[in-house]
DNA sequence: ACGGAAATGTAGCCCGTGCTATATTTCCAA
DNA sequence: TTGGAAATATAGCACGGGCTACATTTCCGT
């Protein structure tokens, strides 16, 4: 029952193979960005709509306490994503809107490939709220080119 | 600046459009799950391998340490997932084995189909570990029905 | 102008998911 | 057979991200 010879890489020069640990070590680190990225995209939408992003705005469209939005719009603060005086709404640094951007783009093109192969619209938007956060700028090139190509 | 009419359903008799919270709900709700189905998963493919899936083997294929590996496989225990005796193998329980089936099953296809709409089997491969939990029976049923139709 | 309602902030709890350090057990080779 | 290496377990720390309860501040209608 020997697996020590898992080959770490492959014994001669070739790159190795990315691994298992890579994928999900990969995938663990996105984990932990995901919110800060709902979070803006999110801080941005509300700016557009209402000139500011209230914490009791961001916690109800979040769907959660207002207790636990305050929390980490500090993190976001702590990250350099976000400004905020005391009782008064937050605003996203420039670090912040070019997060924001960048989801938003990826959550607009998710949706529109889901949609391109067949599922419907209401699963596509729900299902994109989680899937964006794990799609790589290859994977998100593919998409582009998919969409284009098919008229 | 009045916002307390967001309409928090249609104000006729139709059902009310998926609201952003639930989308976010939902993902956060799927999020706490993804980590046994990484596990199960692993379990399975270990246990196939080497007829015993060791906390060692589960922490490296993991690309963490053991004893998050075995803490883990604790509350994978205390959920009826797997069951296993002290410096012994764990091995899955029938619930635990069904999960295992169920995600390696997704898993498989969102690979193909990320493949099949362009995405390079390398990045497929990678962003697969995250996506294949936000993806919904709605929509795998599509990636299946998109998959038969192009042959 | 002010009093109450709404919004925001803070304290403190819980649990998950990572880690290091250390103890214990099992296994294998001499 | 036994001693050391490998595997496993456990303790304890940190922090994230959720909650409730309560304090404070702001806002608005009378
Ligand atoms: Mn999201
Ligand atoms: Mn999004
Ligand atoms: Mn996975
Ligand atoms: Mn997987």
């Amino acid at each position: 029952m020997s697996r020590d010879d898992l080959p770490p890489e492959a014994g001669d020069g070739t790159l190795p193979e990315a691994t298992d640990a890579d994928r999900f070590t990969n995938a663990r680190a996105i984990r932990s960005t995901a919110l800060f990225e709902d979070y803006t995209e999110l801080i941005a939408d509300l700016t557009e709509e209402f000139g500011e992003a209230r914490i009791t705005d961001i916690a109800r469209r979040l769907g959660v306490t207002h207790p636990t939005a305050n929390k980490a719009v500090l993190r976001l603060k702590r990250e350099g994503l976000v400004i905020s005086r005391p009782y008064r709404g937050v605003f996203l640094t420039e670090a912040g809107a070019a997060m924001a951007r960048q989801v938003k783009a990826r959550h607009r093109l998710v949706v529109r490939l889901l949609i391109a192969v067949g599922v419907p619209p209401e699963a596509a938007e729900m299902d994109a709220e989680g899937i964006e956060h794990y799609v790589s700028e290859t994977t998100l090139k593919a998409f582009e080119t998919y969409l284009d190509g098919r008229q």
